[in-house]
DNA sequence: TTTTTAGTTCTAAAGTAAGAGAACTATTCT
DNA sequence: AGAATAGTTCTCTTACTTTAGAACTAAAAA
């Protein structure tokens, strides 16, 4: 338990540069992980600062973010001022929701290209349409899997 | 048709932006974007840098990335020298392997933090669990997707 | 009323990344 | 062999992002 701290950050560093891969920045992803591994899950933004050693800016624009974008939230306790910060469930259905997102508007675009280009390159036509069913398949999967996972708490945010 | 050329340098901006969501950078997707829209689909090195009046060096390192990972590929045209490079039908499903991979990494990550969690927090060893439900989900359903699409072009890259 | 708590906001510094420009290279043509 | 073609590679600049540090603020406590 004595270098329980070095692992816990070891891991959290692991785990926050993968969160990177999802949009988030490195203090983000940091404070993400963080919540996830260690116990209790619900942090304070002092007790954040002071684990990561970094300037309270960065913890609060980090903190301001992920609550934006719903990827935390937070608990009040009475009698006690400050915030209790923890990782919502919606996390993984909000990147999913940016991914289908774009593919919607990806799809909207190509659709607009197809619809204008002049007749002289079928092929190069044919190709764009193949991408529209391509998308669209993507598009309805992941719209499913959106709404088998539970769009509700989604909705609420 | 004499201000054809803004109106395409316009279109081929607004998609080359749309594709940055997908991690090309704006000269990646400027170059996909313009090849997609414009006839003929196939376009020379030289064509590129003259439209787009940038470096040679940005327009090389593009495409030796874009080439890199399937988004483009080139044909040869006998007693040519230079290549003609074109978008391949990949182009879609090579971002939706990417996001795929994520998801794997991100579960298998997730799944090994719950093994070590202490007992103490069983609600929030809980909520992990039933993100790796939630990531299971959508892991099935991109792979469906990608297998439904026809995962073989992507194999041969 | 003064002080403390729990942050926020502003400016600036450090670190990254994209693209430019020029020099360089390999192949082909003359 | 010399010149041209079709790029590549190197270094530098500019722009953007992330984090730090310090001053500031609103609410609660003393």
């Amino acid at each position: 338990m004595n270098n329980s701290r070095e692992i816990t950050g070891d891991k959290v560093e692991r785990f926050g540069k993968l969160l990177g891969y999802f949009g988030l920045t490195p203090m983000q992803g940091r404070i993400v992980a963080y919540m996830i591994i260690s116990d209790p899950p619900e942090k304070t933004f002092e007790e954040l600062v002071e684990f990561f050693n970094s300037s309270k800016s960065s913890v609060s624009n980090s903190l301001n973010y992920l609550l934006n974008v719903g990827i935390i939230d937070y608990k009040t306790v009475s009698e006690k001022r400050r915030r209790f910060f923890y990782v919502t469930d919606a996390f993984i259905r909000i990147y999913f929701r940016d991914v289908l997102d774009n593919v919607r508007k990806l799809r909207e675009m190509i659709y607009e290209i197809a619809a204008m280009r002049s007749p002289d390159y079928p092929e190069a036509t044919e190709k764009i349409l193949r991408w529209i069913e391509n998308s669209n398949t993507f598009e309805d999967s992941l719209r499913r899997a959106l709404d088998e996972s539970g769009e509700m708490d989604l909705i609420k945010i």
